[in-house]
Parts: structure tokens; C-alpha cells; sequence
DNA sequence: TAGGGACCTGCC
DNA sequence: GCAGGTCCCT
């Protein structure tokens, strides 16, 4: 039994849309470039093949363009995203033409969002990616097409056969634990139904329950929120988004350590400047500060 | 509520 | 030495 295929094609304005800087700032951690203009991804049980073409992108999925639409937020425009956030925040301005095309995906399954960012925890983007990576060899093979295997994210039922000494011996180090341990607790409160009923909830119980799980913190329960959950509003603050926070916001902090109660200072703050888009606009500094490589050794003054 | 330290692994 | 932290303990 077959999958059906779906193929469809993707106009784009390169100024709005860039496929490789989307996929590759740290939203998503299941994308790959297997040759130039060619990128294959998954998103839980969905999988894509995107060749460049002239003006835009042709695509084989097996889900329709909608959903393609739907993990590319293609339904909500970059030019007035980046005119409203220059408006509201003008030192984010300048940055729109460094990072021309980025957007904030949306990812669909909120389980493989929760279990890629319990990985980020005190980590690097190639190994995030190749954790990952190792955690979705444990989901049902779909093949493609071109007779390439893509694969589901794991369902519960299958990562709770994971051993942890198991996740040690791939290199998850100590996020080994955190691992097994939100597995069997997600088990323990009633699973896929109740990771979905978490849609449902007012975006502050959600980060409150969100840190609740074994593994995560604040900062990964509002990347959750944010990109597992579609709530846009939310701002995880990192040391790259502290770091911004102090230069452009609150140069008061410059001497100290980042609280929980700064945490929230600093999520309002994002908030109240930007809206429903202080997620996005949080992304784009972030982007900023990582590819410029400004949270390397704050000056000591 | 704050502050300090441990924790896997890999790359600068 | 530090990385897109979390957890545990004063």
C-alpha cells in the first residue's frame, strides 16, 4: 500500500521566502541539502523534496501544498510582518536586510518540536541536528519517490522502547535522561491525547505545563510554545536573546545574570513592543546575534 | 527569589 | 572554554 503523492509548485520572492536560511536558523532540525537547489525535510509525518526552479520551488510531498503553505506560514506576508516590527522596533529594522527570506516556521507536530528542543538544551546546532536525526530513525520509514527513505517522527508507543544507556551510546549525553524521562512521563499523562489537548490552552497555562516535563525549562518550554504550538507572541529567552535584551533594552543588566524573574521582564518586554509578533521579531535578533557572532565573550567593560 | 555547580560531547 | 539549559541544592 502507497501513499499518495502530491507535487505542486511554489512561486517565490526571494526577499520573502529563502528555503535553506528557513530551515537551517534552528527552528527545524530535519532538513538537509543533498546537492545544490535540491533540500529534502520532514516535519513529523510529513516529508517533502523541494528542487530550485526558476522563480520559485517545485515540490514533492506526501501532503498537499497546503501544508507546505501551513509549515512556511505562507498565509501571513513578510513585507508587512518587516514593517510593522520596524515601526514598532526600530533598531530590528537594519537587521531584515542581512537576513532576507527568514521566517517563522510552523511547524504541525508539537511532539517532534518538544522532543528536538529537549535536545537543544546547553548544545550546538550539528549535534541538535544529528540527535534528532537519531531519534526519527526510531519512526516508520516512508519511501519516497525516488526510492530515498524518509521518516515519520516517532509516536510514543515507539520512543518508549528507547533505552537511555541507548540515546548515551549515540552521544546524547546527560539529554539522554531527559529524553526517556518526558517520554515516560508524557506516557504517564495520557500521551499523544494529551499533548494535543495542550492546543487548547491559553498560551501562559501552556508554558506553565510546558515546564512541568522532565527536560524543560523556561527557555525550551516557550521554543514549544512558540514553534510546537503556534503561539507567536512567545519569546524564549536564551543567552543570545539576554544578550540582546541587555545591549538594546536593558543596558541597566549589563552586569548581571539572567533570573527567572528577568526571564519574564523580558518576555513582556518583547510583548509589549511587538505584539503577536514578538516571536518572529525575537528570531530575527536571535539570527542576528548567532550569524554575527556577537554572544561570543560579552566585553567585561 | 538568587546564586552556584554539575552535567555529555564536540568544536573553536 | 563554551555551546540556543535544566536540575538540584543552599
Amino acid at each position: 500500500m502507497t501513499d499518495p503523492i502530491y507535487q505542486f509548485r511554489r512561486e517565490i520572492d526571494p526577499v520573502d521566502f529563502d528555503l535553506a536560511r528557513c530551515v537551517v536558523s534552528g527552528q527545524v532540525f530535519r532538513w538537509e541539502s543533498p546537492a545544490p537547489g535540491h533540500w529534502r525535510g520532514a516535519d513529523g509525518a510529513t516529508w517533502w523534496d523541494a528542487h530550485e526552479v526558476l522563480g520559485g520551488w517545485s515540490v514533492v510531498s506526501n501532503q498537499p501544498s497546503s501544508t507546505w503553505d501551513r509549515f512556511f506560514r505562507g498565509d501571513v506576508s513578510g513585507a508587512e510582518f518587516r514593517a510593522r516590527v520596524t515601526l514598532a522596533g526600530p533598531e530590528v529594522g537594519p537587521l531584515f536586510a542581512m537576513l532576507p527570506g527568514h521566517r517563522l516556521l510552523r511547524p504541525a507536530c508539537a511532539r517532534e518540536v518538544l522532543f528536538s528542543f529537549v535536545c537543544t538544551a546547553n548544545n550546538h546546532l550539528p549535534r541538535i541536528r544529528r540527535m534528532v536525526r537519531h531519534l526519527a530513525e526510531f519512526g516508520i520509514p516512508m519511501t519516497r519517490p525516488d526510492g530515498t527513505v524518509a521518516r515519520a517522527f516517532p509516536t510514543l508507543d515507539k520512543l518508549v522502547l528507547v533505552s537511555e544507556s541507548q540515546l548515551r551510546a549515540a552521544g546524547f549525553g546527560y539529554r539522554a535522561a531527559y529524553v526517556t524521562q518526558l517520554v515516560q512521563e508524557l506516557v504517564a499523562r495520557g500521551g499523544e491525547t494529551w499533548l494535543d489537548d495542550l492546543r487548547n490552552r491559553p498560551t501562559p497555562e501552556l508554558r506553565r505545563t510546558l515546564r512541568t516535563l522532565p527536560g524543560v525549562g523556561p527557555k525550551v518550554a516557550d521554543c514549544v510554545a512558540l514553534f510546537g504550538f503556534d503561539r507567536t507572541e512567545v519569546v524564549p529567552v536564551d543567552t543570545h536573546v539576554w544578550q540582546i535584551a541587555v545591549r538594546h533594552y536593558f543596558p541597566d543588566w549589563a552586569a548581571e545574570t539572567l533570573t527567572a524573574r528577568r526571564y519574564e521582564q523580558i518576555a513582556e518586554f518583547f510583548i509589549e513592543r511587538f505584539g503577536p509578533d514578538a516571536g518572529w521579531a525575537h528570531q530575527v535578533l536571535f539570527c542576528d546575534n548567532l550569524i554575527h557572532g556577537r554572544s561570543r565573550r560579552i566585553p567585561k567593560a
